[in-house]
DNA sequence: CGCATGCTGTCGACTGATTGACGGCATGCG
DNA sequence: CGCATGCCGTCAATCAGTCGACAGCATGCG
């Protein structure tokens, strides 16, 4: 989600936005977009200062300022403009002239987030959605974040690192829990349980019972 | 030093890297380009694509296969050739459109090169508001001091420098003290617990707990 | 030097979340 | 239908994090 500023910005980056497939949210003030932002922070923004340089600017400060701080700022500046970029280079990660070409548009928002999208590679286990991070401990589904307990990240993490294979309830308790086979195979079954809960009800399904053998993470590729 | 391709560049591009200050040398093809290499690499580099679209990307590449490889290119496109900078995404930092404003290179370059030369010279880490000044020893946030003792500084800036990554007790006794576990995980605790303190009810959330692994700094949701 | 102050690391107690275990119930399968 | 298997609600034990307090030590000051 971007952040747009001024709250209705012209018709040529609206239709840019839309056409270029980025889902967009005018904000007003930096108050408003502290208080619109998405729990997982704004992807990033466009900030118009060719027709309100101050505001503009209070903006790209009010941005870097969030506990989430917005990394990626755009600002659209006139020609005339130029010159102010230079005592403000932290506030902005690039910048277009001020009447703009849609495609330079939609090249530098694809620009500015490619390094983004592109550097989580190595620590970062995905599927059907669902991304776990090595790093930060952290799980999301489809970009909201999961808050999920150390046991429920650790196996979770398990299944996400080996989809569509089953697993019956003993290997789950030596692979994920670490010690041998002390009574509790019940003890998956809650964990999973709890699992299920946390992903939500539509996305339950997404860690398979299979009478009695185990529990598989995403579809079998077998099936039908 | 900047190196230029093609080796004999526009009057325009000429006079304005004169104008503003840059030294540079044109050069040829790739191979003139990593024999001509300054010694502690070239600064940057500015391609010209609009003439020589095939030429310049292959520049491009070997910039970046150098043994010291070009972090700064700036590309110079027509408006047709917009379309070609989806798949080379990799070999470039920025790019202008061709013909361009004399004004419009000299801010690309300024905020190309902006990072790379306050970051040795100010070492002044920034994240959400708070600031840590590697060469006063001094923190704010938001613009007012916090009075931090030794380690707290050290902790802070140790985390400030590393936003978003979890990190043990153990880890950070060794990062951060230096000894190996001497006995005293607690000890991280408590020096969280001051800084909190001292961060003030409404930021001591920015040091978040991940229950039995460790601590982690700020950006929390950061699904990137 | 003697004293006061502030920093640093350790300890024990408290608190709330996590976790594993039951028992009852629903459901699938032969 | 009878049996086995899995699911759900609940609960107590445990554990990890936090907090308050304190002792050792270094530093600064009269």
């Amino acid at each position: 989600m971007l952040a747009i500023y001024p709250d209705s910005p012209s018709v040529d980056l609206a239709r840019t936005l839309d056409l270029s497939g980025y889902s967009w949210k005018g904000v007003a003030t930096a108050e408003l977009m502290s208080r619109l932002q998405p729990v997982d922070g704004w992807m990033g923004a466009v900030v118009c200062c060719d027709d309100d340089p101050e505001g503009g600017w209070a903006m790209c400060r009010a941005l870097r300022k969030l506990d989430r701080p917005v990394r990626r700022i755009l600002v659209l500046v006139t020609g005339a403009q130029i010159g102010d970029l230079e005592i403000r280079e932290n506030l902005f990660d690039d910048f277009l002239l001020s009447p703009f070409h849609p495609r330079e548009l939609e090249a530098r928002l694809r620009h500015m987030f490619y390094n983004e999208l592109t550097a989580p590679s190595s620590s970062v286990v995905e599927h059907a959605g669902l991304r776990v991070n090595l790093e930060t401990y952290q799980a999301t589904f489809g970009g909201s974040p999961l808050d999920l307990t150390y046991m429920e990240y650790e196996l979770l993490k398990y299944f996400v690192q080996n989809p569509g294979r089953v697993f019956s309830r003993e290997v789950l308790l030596s692979e994920v829990w670490g010690y041998e086979y002390f009574g509790g195979a019940r003890t998956v079954d809650v964990h999973v349980r709890r699992l299920r809960a946390k992903l939500g009800e539509e996305h339950a399904h997404l860690i398979e019972t299979v009478r009695s053998v185990g529990y598989r993470f995403g579809a079998s590729k077998w099936s039908g």
